[in-house]
DNA sequence: TGTACATCAGTGAACGCGCGTTCACTGATGTAC
DNA sequence: TGTACATCAGTGAACGCGCGTTCACTGATGTAC
């Protein structure tokens, strides 16, 4: 069973421009049956646990099979290597991270008459993106590969710079008078570190969480005013 | 012949919050002859470079040795594990970004009569740091190493935690109705933002990077108002 | 509705490679008198 | 100032382990008639 999340990112394998890379990380097979969709689930979901309790480094496709009840050749119908493994959490993340935004984005998450009320509003985003990735096995761990390993930091620039599109489509028309390429860079800006934030949070969920949303929140809210 | 940053760093090595990693991270032996001394430095260069070119997992002490002109035992006289290369790297770049930072704060960074002014010397600093970070040897790879490695997290959040509290420091008396706990969260908030931008440049240094570094200072000056 | 066959899914066992690491040793440097 | 000795520095060669990966195979599921 595939959630929603889940299926866009099985959408995004396609992409050609992941073919340059030397090592592949499309899955060989797509599993038909629902034993084969299982395995293949069992996979990430345990890669994702083991990625939170030892890293990446120390991951290895012999000890995900070794967890997860199944045999090295199992593993190996559906994932070239452990990259590929990776880069399916990676992607599902990613996903589940920008579909929240947007569906926020598009809820009029950025309107609000007040600044009181804009940063009520992107507090509670701000949340539920923590909320998604601390409940996500292995989320952080997940999080940080995707900065470290050089071939899933595409990835993460792609999905951020989609996002800061997003943002600056829906608040073009407010700040008519700020240039196309300052707009720009302003919100490939404020997604990135937004992103930082975040990771600042679940990597550290026990020191100052919701007074570090509340800061970062009010930082943001204060920059965009001055657009105004 | 050790730089001033490298007798810093050689000195944190005695830290007693060390001893209970199970890896062991410390230098072996501290070299003293001269000869030594190359080559504790050039198994340190060596594997920045190498950082740079194939990524912290694809790293190897073998590969180190060969590519440094040594044997493997010659490296292991002074370091455990590759882990420790590592370490000492992380502490080496930490501690330049830190020196630098604290210097630009007791050289009045953070005063200026307008906001313009204050702008202008955080842009400076900002700068000063992406250029550290970018001739430092692989400084962008370790920056990652920093984030992605269990065992160095640690490291990287000390060093975000001291210069948070020198910031804490130098802006308190400006501030004084704002609580404690709040400026404290606030300033660390920033510096670990400030970090994730210091990252975003010099991963794609050719993508408007200093556009980034003006709307990162901009939008810090107008936080920074917002507590006067 | 049952049977035969094709395809899908997973196993058991092992492979070669290269990794981190060490042993026994030689050569270089420093120092005491 | 030279010699003897101690210590420091680095070498050559190899080790065992576990990693990613594959081969030949069995069992499970789906489908045509």
């Amino acid at each position: 069973m595939l959630t929603q999340t889940a299926k866009r990112a099985a959408g995004r394998k396609a992409a050609p421009s992941d073919v340059d890379a030397a090592i592949p990380l499309e899955a060989k097979l797509q599993p038909t049956q629902a034993r084969a969709q299982d395995t293949y689930e069992v996979v990430l979901a345990t890669a994702g646990e083991m990625l939170r309790d030892i890293g990446f480094e120390q991951l290895t496709t012999n000890a995900i099979c070794q967890k997860a009840g199944l045999t090295p050749p199992a593993l190996y119908r559906y994932f070239p290597n452990k990259y590929a493994i990776l880069k399916e959490l990676g992607d599902r993340l990613m996903a589940a991270q920008d579909d929240a935004v947007i569906a926020w984005i598009g809820a009029g998450g950025l309107e609000g008459a007040t600044v009181d009320e804009r940063l009520a509003k992107s507090l509670a985003m701000h949340r539920e993106i923590i909320e998604i990735t601390l409940r996500f096995p292995g989320g952080a761990a997940i999080g940080r590969a995707l900065r470290a390993i050089p071939m899933l930091q595409r990835l993460r620039f792609e999905s951020r710079d989609m996002v800061a599109d997003r943002f600056y489509d829906a608040v073009r028309p407010r700040y008519p008078t700020v240039a196309e390429t300052r707009l720009r860079v302003a919100m490939r800006m404020m997604v990135e570190l937004s992103y930082a934030a975040t990771e600042m949070v679940v990597e550290e969920p026990d020191r100052d969480a919701d007074s570090l949303n509340h800061e970062v929140c009010l930082l943001f809210a204060l920059y965009f005013e001055s657009f105004a």
